[in-house]
DNA sequence: ACTCGGCATAGATGACTGTCAACATAGACG
DNA sequence: CGTCTATGTTGACAGTCATCTATGCCGAGT
């Protein structure tokens, strides 16, 4: 990004994961997701901490799956999510190091 | 993020954050002031590689500058804007290193 | 002092987002 | 097969956002 300019399609790109990142209840269940034991969660486990209904988090869920960030899948009863690492790792390398200018 | 399930509060503080950057003309646009000789560039250097009028861009870096990701500063005539590394280092590092999970 | 150029602010508007209640679907288990 | 539980989907509504036009403010020169 500090070396050039970032091209108008790389942009919109980049801005939809952002984004699905830019509310404080998808950025939780993203970090519920990423600490839970074995690196994966059923809503199950992701609807108890917050205070919205179950149907507002299984629509964040799609959100973040539709930006890329996460995965899943059903098995028997619950459905599992996973991050996928290297999305976050795109966007991880976008932002650092600007630290050398000014 | 990994290590432990980011409270409320610090939630809410990212997601702001990561807001600001949900705009594909904000990306761009910091991609412009970060990329520019010196570090920094005024406001006449960012309103012509865009389609949109310069009201809208002084409103896209009223949010960045808002979002703490930008300084500003006017000199004389023009208006500087430089990018804030610290800021982007936070979110970096966030969002980096979920990659031992799974 | 007046005017001009660079930038910010105000108000309006159309589009999108977060949320809920209600309904649909899909396995599990009797 | 029927029913119960766990999730996803739909429709609706209130709030927020991106963008525009019009206007205001601040320095610089003349």
């Amino acid at each position: 990004m500090v070396r050039e300019p970032l091209d108008e399609d790389a942009a919109s790109d980049l801005a939809k994961m952002f984004k699905a990142l830019s509310d404080p209840v998808r950025l939780r269940l993203l970090s519920l997701i990423a600490s839970h034991q074995g690196g994966e969660a059923c809503v199950c486990d992701l609807t108890g901490p917050f205070d919205v209904s179950q149907p507002t988090i299984s629509h964040h869920l799609k959100v973040l799956r539709e930006a890329g960030l996460v995965g899943s899948e059903r098995r028997g009863t619950w459905v599992y999510y996973w991050v996928l690492p290297a999305a976050l790792a795109r966007l991880s390398s976008l932002l650092e190091a600007p630290a050398d200018a000014r």
